[in-house]
DNA sequence: ATAACATTTGCATAAATGTGCATGTATGCA
DNA sequence: TGCATACATGCACATTTATGCAAATGTTAT
């Protein structure tokens, strides 16, 4: 359990830990193809500006990828990192339960 | 996809997702037998008082449970509760690949 | 009763964060 | 060339949050 390894997981789980963001992922998750950002606009109620700034932090902590076409920008879930990202955390809880 | 469903699961991951409340948790799943505040106080950097305000964070959460003997407190994870959540949420990311 | 101990809470503060609006940048279209 | 569209960024601001210190609460021991 190195330091970087907390820090690292603990950025993970805080750009997932706001609302706004979280239910970005969630309509990502339901899409089969990557989506623009107007697309996304309508799964929360806040400004495009914010919505693209969450997208940021979401491709920074590497949740989604960003695909540029055009004028447009389409973004995807990373399902098997971030689903990965989370079993293995959750190995971690309940596999350490009887062993020292 | 109930908006209240994001919003719980966002307070969860928000509360894992600071780097001292992660590492009580990293802390507690190595842990057999449930711990006391000032033995927990030697995994982060901080004043005792804040790590009291953190286990209540998680405990708020349901991430840990505490346990009145004595003087002290002893608070212990719940790895079942926590680790289901998580895998929870990989599946959910994982699992509408295909389907609509 | 008094003192020591374990933990929590009030208060103040500095930093981080989410947000909207206006502007900037890049691309497509007429 | 000019204009509309898609998205990102600068700025300002209000709120939240993490933190330390001091004080309060509750518990055990002398």
């Amino acid at each position: 359990m190195e330091e970087s390894e907390v820090e690292e997981l603990a950025k993970l789980l805080k750009a997932l830990g706001e609302f706004n963001r979280l239910s970005l992922v969630y309509r990502l998750c339901q899409c089969q193809t990557p989506q623009n950002v107007l697309c996304l606009c309508d799964c929360c109620d806040v400004d495009t500006s914010v919505v693209s700034r969450h997208l940021k932090v979401l491709t920074q902590e590497g949740i989604v990828s960003v695909e540029k076409n055009g004028r447009e920008r389409n973004y995807s879930l990373n399902r098997d990192y971030l689903a990965g990202r989370l079993r293995e955390l959750a190995d971690k809880i309940e596999l350490t339960k009887e062993s020292s």
